[in-house]
DNA sequence: GATACATATTCCTTTGCGGGAATATATATC
DNA sequence: GATATATATTCCCGCAAAGGAATATGTATC
């Protein structure tokens, strides 16, 4: 992967909330638009931009759609990602983000759920 | 630092091969104007862009400006470069850039020396 | 198959950036 | 002070990208 094509995904604020978040792990759009609090389109077109340049991999679970960090990234991809990681820790922005995704995984309910479950994406 | 303001600066070709050969020591413009191979208004411009956003300091020797990183990087920035750095090992251009650089500091005299140098800028 | 929900895409506008030609500025040399 | 050299800045153009409104697509449910 070209160490220029990562940067350029690294170069706006949205995608760099979006990187930072899928380091916990997977997360659907509608998680995305509840954590950082943007409106879907603009949730929607990051993703897309990742996905095309190979930043997020997808996958359909039911109606939504499961965006997750490459099962195999590259070197330049796994040194960036981690050192965006660790750099994220010291900004309040993405702080809080980690904040707002550790409390709604509380109340986030897997699909095998019974009910009563506000969601069941992931 | 502002970790965005880093990303945008890094996700330009030209800055990346700037910061990768300043990476090796200070330069002045004309160095990088023959090892990049790029006219004297790119570089500069590239290079005013980079000076305002505090990734390189500037300092003038005669007719020359030379340019260099930081002397007190943040914590961020510093583990931004060595990321680039490391990962711009990988790719041929930054390479072929660093091994122009090597041939270019063989031929390049100091400012003290005494006659026969094409250049004593830096 | 009609409806609701989750997400993607299209269309449009605005803006910032990259590139180059020309010009300006600063310094050294004569 | 005239000239040469090194570098910066201005002006212009073209383009890509960001943002939003509206619309389309895919899936589940009834």
């Amino acid at each position: 992967m070209e160490l220029l094509k990562i940067y350029e995904c690294l170069c706006d604020r949205t995608r760099l909330r979006v990187l930072n978040l899928l380091s916990q792990g997977p997360l659907c759009v509608c998680h995305f638009q509840e954590i950082l609090r943007e409106p879907q389109v603009k949730i929607s077109k990051h993703l897309a931009y990742l996905r095309a340049r190979g930043l997020v991999e997808v996958e359909r679970r039911g109606k939504w759609m499961i965006y997750e960090l490459p099962g195999k990234p590259s070197r330049e991809l796994k040194a960036n990602l981690a050192c965006l990681q660790d750099c994220a820790r010291e900004e309040g922005i993405f702080r809080r983000d980690l904040e707002r995704l550790g409390k709604l995984d509380l109340t986030c309910t897997p699909v095998k759920a019974t009910s009563g479950a506000t969601r069941n994406c992931c």
